[in-house]
DNA sequence: AGATTGGATATACATTATGTATATCTAATT
DNA sequence: AATTAGATATACATAATGTATATCCAATCT
């Protein structure tokens, strides 16, 4: 007797329903919560008004949960704006852009913050993020080839890049907010410190 | 019948010598451990051979441990060189040898990443790791005040300290190392990029 | 020398989390 | 009406922090 199998219009919308609840009660608990140790998946269970178990039946574990909320919050955070800045004209609007871009991602949603957090006690996760990471450093790859040029050395470009990938990381962004500014102050501070990244770039004077 | 107390030299310096063996001990598996996640309290006493409970006695608590590490990372780590760097006679040497100093700091012992990461699931720490790092931004903003004199705004000069905070903190220089350098190679970067932020000081262009 | 004390130990226990296993329930499909 | 997918109920294994109590031993005090 074969197994019947077959697939729900109905169930699977259930499914993917309750799947969103829970992604949400998590970024909610994520948000609310003073710290990422007081996260358990009792809490996020019965924030999102289902059973443990199911959180286990949707996402596997406690990592899966935590990759799913991040994407969530990747695909409302406006990333999607990067493609437009990376094919700007001028590279150097289009990088003003992009920092612009990520200082929004990182201050919408204070969950970011919490999922930078379980990096530290969850190394696969902390490689699942640093890959989603790579596509920025990438982005700013692009706008530095582009800006360079053959005006400057390999190591120099690399350089610039790496700087600029640090300057705009959500640590750099954290730090910054901390000292009282608001996410408009930090985005032109990090501007500013990537200008004068690109001026070392064609004159290494130091 | 009151109680007897008295001061046992010979008991308080074997004390004081399972608590260096439980420091070392704690700090060896951080340094050799892939994450903080599996440094517990188990371990260490351990590999310290002691009892779980001697170090609830000598720490109070994980957290106790914890600080005593970063404490003894510190006091071996070469920040007492810091003194110099601020009473240097041109303070733009004074950063750069600041930014040398840090650098050697974050990369003499590994331990230090990982209790970075510690600060994500304990608050508490996180605060007493953070006051300690409010020396190094009185330090920078020492130094920005006696290069920038009164040249630039309140503003220009505060955006310029927190940068530098920024651009000597771990999370930076872990950035910049993974992506390839060595401790000289990452100071360097910095250097300049300090550089950068000062002259940004005296000509806010953008 | 004998009583006492500080530090380490032994043992036990409470609590909280993650993760797994098994059986059951219910509503959607066949 | 039988079956199936998703959710639940219950139970259990494991590991970690932290607390409580009693004991042991060597260093001190009288």
């Amino acid at each position: 007797m074969p197994p019947r199998s077959y697939v729900s219009p109905a169930r699977s919308a259930a499914a993917a329903e309750t799947r969103e609840r829970v992604i949400e009660a998590a970024s909610r608990t994520l948000r609310e919560g003073e710290s990422i140790a007081r996260f358990s998946l009792d809490t996020v269970a019965k924030a999102a008004g289902v059973t443990r178990l199911t959180v286990y039946n949707q996402f596997g574990s406690r990592r899966g949960l935590l990759e799913a909320v991040f994407d969530e919050i990747a695909r409302h955070g406006g990333l999607h704006q990067l493609a437009d800045a990376m094919t700007t004209a001028d590279p150097r609007a289009g990088l003003d852009r992009m920092v612009e871009i990520f200082c929004g991602f990182w201050s919408r949603d204070s969950a970011v913050g919490r999922l930078h957090d379980a990096m530290a006690t969850d190394p696969e996760f902390a490689e699942a993020v640093r890959e989603r990471n790579e596509r920025r450093r990438r982005g700013v790859a692009g706008l530095v080839d582009r800006i360079a040029a053959r005006q400057a050395s390999p190591q120099a470009r690399k350089d610039a890049v790496d700087l600029i990938f640090a300057l705009t990381s959500y640590p750099t962004f954290a730090s910054l907010s901390a000292a009282g500014r608001s996410r408009d102050e930090v985005c032109r501070v990090v501007q500013a410190a990537c200008h004068a990244a690109l001026a070392n770039l064609s004159d290494p004077s130091s």
